[in-house]
DNA sequence: ATAGTCGGTTCCATTTTGGAACCTGTCAAG
DNA sequence: CTTGACAGGTTCCAAAATGGAACCGACTAT
């Protein structure tokens, strides 16, 4: 398979991948949250070659995560701000933090601290159900296979699986 | 930055991208929630060269987010399953396929739906506060460096951002 | 004896990356 | 008017990662 044929698989973690799956642009995005919008302040903060730079912001551009918004004329500069398609990816990037966090911290401890201003508490992210509210195990999550790829996305005996995942 | 050098950084979302962060390591991951463990099985669902998928197993195992378990002596044979620490990887890929789900799916919708056995409606994760319940937002979280680490990570007028990120 | 299974490894051509140098407008100073 | 700086790239080459296919070793089944 190859990288250009992951947005075409009907699989939404591969469509996902097709957009953020690569070494670097998930950092980019991370900037970009920090608040980060031009190239050089890109380059500077993540010591990225400046030729992968350029196509990840074409790239993120491309697929609508972040706008290009003229910030100048003569010379033209631009600045890559989010879309709100790409402030939509925030849970998953904190997602990924609490992960680092609880598992790739040293003794220290995480090297960010989350404070949530509406309620003033140290934190961190916990995945719901969007309609109970419980946090969600991945055996209680079932799984159905949009009726026009029934049978083509699930392991065979998929249904007897309900230990660990 | 090489890539080994993510591992060693101060940012939890660089460690874990030094343990997830590539083509090929998130989708190995998706099968495994799917109930795959072995080589074969995973390689024909996936499509992935045998080289890189021996490869990414390995990595995977030395980081300890799957365990080798033998099911056979003469011939050994052992597969990949999820460890604790691979399960805790669930919320971020639930909020990856989220992403998908909502921002990459044509006009037939996600491939896949989920149902919440615990209240038997369909669903999607949602991210809130592990303290107040309420759902995160960025610019309701704020961001404080370790102690340690002072000054070091986040921009020079962080703290005056608000709008966006 | 022959074929098949499982989990790899080896080999080579193609892609992608890292690193550094170079280019293009524009402004500001001397 | 020459020089230098700055922002945002592009070009070039060597090194690393990937795709694709063939091969291997220890078994089992026919």
């Amino acid at each position: 398979m190859r990288w250009e044929e992951l947005e075409q698989q009907p699989c939404s973690l591969a469509r996902t991948l097709s957009v953020v799956g690569d070494r670097w642009t998930l950092l980019v995005l991370r900037e970009s949250f920090l608040g980060i919008r031009r190239f050089d302040a890109f380059e500077k903060r993540l010591g990225i070659t400046r030729h992968v730079l350029a196509d990840r912001l074409k790239k993120l551009a491309e697929a609508g995560v972040l706008d290009k918004v003229a910030y100048q004329q003569r010379p033209l500069r631009e600045e890559y701000c989010l879309s709100a398609k790409g402030r939509d990816l925030y849970p998953a990037i904190m997602a990924l933090v609490n992960w680092g966090d609880r598992h790739m911290s040293g003794a220290e401890g995480a090297p960010i601290r989350h404070i949530h201003r509406t309620c003033g508490q140290p934190m961190h992210g916990v995945l719901v159900c969007s309609d109970c509210g419980e946090p969600l195990q991945p055996r209680d999550v079932q799984l159905v296979e949009a009726p026009a790829l029934k049978g083509q996305l699930l392991p065979a005996h998929w249904h007897q699986l309900r230990e660990q995942g």
